[in-house]
Parts: C-alpha cells; sequence; structure tokens
DNA sequence: CAGTGGTCTAGACCACGCT
DNA sequence: GCGTGGTCTAGACCACTGG
C-alpha cells in the first residue's frame, strides 16, 4: 500500500484519538499500562514509528508517562493546595507558632512531610528582579534558593531577593530555616504590607525540569511575588517554579 | 557506521542543545527563520529523522513554531496582564463606567482591542462546578459561554454557571455582553462579596487547543473564581482558560 | 533472558507556501 | 515548480526492567 493519505486525519491522530479517549472513558485510569508499542502497532495496522509518534503526542500533553523496560502508564496527577493569598500574611503568622515556618505549616496541614534545601548567596540580580526591586542591575543582591520537597519528592523552587544592605548580618543570611513572629522581615524591622503576584505559565527550561524530576509535558508556574515595606519601597522579589502536577494556587479574594 | 550510541548524550538532544543555545544568547531572535531540516541535517551529520526529533522537542517546550511551506521561526510571546484581584472588584465597578464590561476595559486600558463572542445554555453541570456552585448535579444550571479575543487573536475561554433560579429572566440569560453599575450580579440582587480563586496548570485538550488556536508546546492556566454571597452561598463559578502565551495572572494583595 | 521503550538510518511520497 | 515541513514504512541495534 506505501504511505498513507497525510494530514487531517492522519494516522497517528487517529491511534492518538482512540488512546485518549480510551482514557477519558475510564477504560484506561490512572497507572494503568497502555498495551505494548508492538501490540498497538499489529491492532491498529500501522508502523511502530507512527504508534510512537501518537504516544509522544499523548506524552507532550500530559496524559502519559512512558520509561524503558517498564512500558508505559497513563499519569495520576493529584496536586497539593498551596494558598498563596494567606501565605505570609500577618494574620497568619499570627495564628502561627513563631518556631515553624509558612511553607512547611501549610504542607503538614495537608497530611504530607515538607523538607527544604537551601543555598544563600550574594549575586548579580536578573534584570526582572532589579526592575521589580529598584535596583542597579550592577549592585549585588542576596538570593536565599530554596528547593522545597514534599515526601521526598521536589515540589517548588522558589528564590527569594534582598538588598544586600536589608539583610546584612540578619539570620536570613544563614542556609537553613528561618521563622520569627510576625515573619522574618517584620522581625528584622522591615514589614512587608502589601504584594504584588505575577503568574506567568510556561514549559519548564531544561535545567528546571532537571532539578525538579518534572516529566514531559509538565508546564509549570512561574509565581511572582513582590514585598512592599510601608514607604512603597520593594523589599523582596520571591520567583516560586511550581509544576503543574504538583500544584494548585488558591487565593482568596475580598469583593471590596 | 550505523545507529550511534544512544540516550545520555543522544544525537537528537546535542542538536537541540546546540539550537537551544543559539536562542537562549540571541543568535537566534525571536521572529528568526531556523536553518531547513535538511541542511542542520547536514551540517550535525544526522539523518534529517534526528533532526526532527530535536525540533519536535523545542517545540513542546514552546521555544519555536513550525509550519508547512514556510520554515520553523522562533517564537515571541508577549503576554498581557490580567489583573484578576481588582477584575470585578467593587471598588473597581465604582470607578468605572457601568456601560462597558470589565473584560473589556481591562484590555483596552492596555492599547488593545477587546471582543467577546457569548453563548448561553442550559447545561448539566460539571462535577466540579456542581460541588462547588452546592447545586445536586442532575439538576441544571445556566452556562455563559465567552470566547475573548484581543485584536481578533483568541485569548481567553471563560464559561460562568449560575444555579438557575437565580438568573431565570436576567439579563445574564441573554447572549450579549452585560454590564451594570456594581456588576450584574449586584444589580438583580445577589452581590458576590467574597471569592476563591483556584489556579491550575496544565496542557490543554485537544478541543481547547483548536479553540483557542494554540501552537503546540503552549501550557494553559485553568482559573476557577468562585464568587460567594454575604450569607456563603456560591453564586457563580467561573471557569477560565488562559493560554500561557498570552496572558500574566496578576494579584495585588494586602499583608493583613 | 525476554520484552519493553529509546535511538537512528535510508528512502519514499504528500501538502503547503512562495516566487 | 522548487523548497519546506509532515507523514509513513522497514529494519536495525541499544538500554533498561523484571521475572
Amino acid at each position: 500500500m506505501g504511505p498513507k493519505a497525510a494530514t487531517a486525519g492522519s494516522l497517528h491522530e487517529h491511534v492518538a484519538d482512540q488512546i485518549r479517549r480510551a482514557i477519558d472513558n475510564g477504560e484506561l485510569g490512572p497507572g494503568d499500562r497502555l498495551p505494548a508499542e508492538g501490540e498497538l502497532a499489529a491492532r491498529y495496522e500501522v508502523s511502530r514509528h507512527t504508534v510512537r509518534r501518537a504516544l509522544a503526542d499523548l506524552t507532550a500533553e500530559g496524559l502519559v508517562t512512558s520509561s524503558r523496560g517498564r512500558g508505559r502508564i497513563v499519569r495520576d496527577d493529584r496536586p497539593l493546595v498551596w494558598n498563596a493569598s494567606t501565605f505570609e500574611s500577618r494574620a497568619r503568622h499570627r495564628e502561627m507558632s513563631a518556631e515553624v515556618d509558612q511553607w512547611s505549616t501549610c504542607i503538614t496541614e495537608q497530611g504530607r512531610r515538607a523538607e527544604q534545601e537551601i543555598e544563600v548567596a550574594l549575586v548579580l540580580p536578573p534584570v526582572d528582579v532589579a526592575r521589580n526591586l529598584d535596583v542597579p542591575p550592577d549592585r549585588s543582591v542576596v538570593v536565599r534558593r530554596r528547593l522545597r520537597l514534599v515526601d521526598d519528592v521536589p515540589y517548588q523552587i522558589a528564590d527569594s531577593y534582598f538588598p544586600e544592605e536589608l539583610v546584612r548580618g540578619t539570620p536570613l543570611m544563614e542556609p537553613r530555616d528561618v521563622a520569627a513572629p510576625g515573619g522574618v522581615l517584620a522581625y528584622i524591622g522591615h514589614p512587608q504590607v502589601r504584594y504584588r503576584d505575577e503568574i506567568r505559565v510556561r514549559m519548564p527550561a531544561k535545567a528546571e525540569a532537571e532539578r525538579l524530576e518534572l516529566l514531559a509535558g509538565t508546564p509549570v508556574a512561574e509565581h511572582t511575588r513582590i514585598g512592599y515595606a510601608a514607604d512603597g519601597r520593594a523589599l523582596r522579589v520571591m520567583i516560586t517554579i511550581a509544576p503543574g502536577d504538583r500544584n494548585v494556587v488558591v487565593y482568596e479574594v475580598d469583593a471590596r
């Protein structure tokens, strides 16, 4: 027969549609194993390459995963909730113990185990950070880089940038968990009274995907929080990379 | 030579890395055309299939686009801002003309042209909607489906679900723009005083990708807003699908 | 060791955009 | 009509997983 007609109702699309349908209507549930490539090729009477193309598309859509030797399975994503509107609020600080940080509390409340890998450095700020922090781009800033883990699975990357003079000699320069009544910035004399959050959605860079151990077809939210003092000065820029398969971001808003 | 060594430093990864680097350091800027597949195959001394694999990965990462006959070009994404915290706030309603709706205003302020295609229907609610709206899953609800366009480009899908008894006989049953001082729900006697927003990040379903004319490798934010009355009753569930290449979601938060 | 997915080649034809 | 990407086959070997 030779090569088939192409484009619109292409063979690989047909194969992908069949499998997608099986997943949508529950024939194939989360965790189930897909038939092997060879079997699918036989079933639909196409070459193995065509089956692989269909499966590659489904993988890019985030529906299935593959691993060598083990086969392909339907993904099972049940993200945890991250309440960005109460996170770091002063009300929340008041009702919480001063000993544990906000992040750990948020996760522990959902019955999971939280952990952070922390690293502190003095760096030249990325251009976006310099602009938002209102410092010259050639002026070093302090960055606290955290990899947050839940039950030993990477969950978020969260990098906080501070003007150097603000945090020099404070506990924020130490690469470990810090917590204080009312929040650490308030504790060192610079309470944040207002935030601006910007949320972008994109595919991860290669380095991010590796650090977070992301499967193919997993997008991330890039959540930027700029914290301001009462006089309008920017105190901190926090950039959180939150994989879509592990995070739901929540805001509770008053319709004032 | 035959088939090469595989996996870690695979050939297609090498090719992809080279091109990625050229994009990162500006050798290839947004809008620039990539060399043809054949030329890349020759340059890196691999088969065309291997080049295609590398380019497919870059496409899935959202870095490049392709179209038949025209070649591949580096993507240029400059998203518009959507301020979800002031959107629909009563303060915002007060300062706005009662004649135009919030969405159009938000876009017009950024110097662009907004448009909506609206459709109203009576449907059985999706399970999530039924739960959030606190109605039985077999009880019909009213849905207002909107496709929002900016300069004729699809920008968001926004579907609002209402309990039927709430909107029967009101302007909300009509498939056209509605606006009223203080917001339409307030106008018909059910002001929203509080919202809960949930933001999920995922790859689009096939139908969504087609409706929004998304390029491969474009993730979406699924933004669910549940509006509550003063007595705690849920009045409305709005589900917005916002493509990552066209949207930045913003929240302004008081650190009360 | 058998079975699965991962990588790669060589070669063919089709559909589209542009000139 | 030429050049581009899109689809497809047939066949080969490699690497990992699990019994």
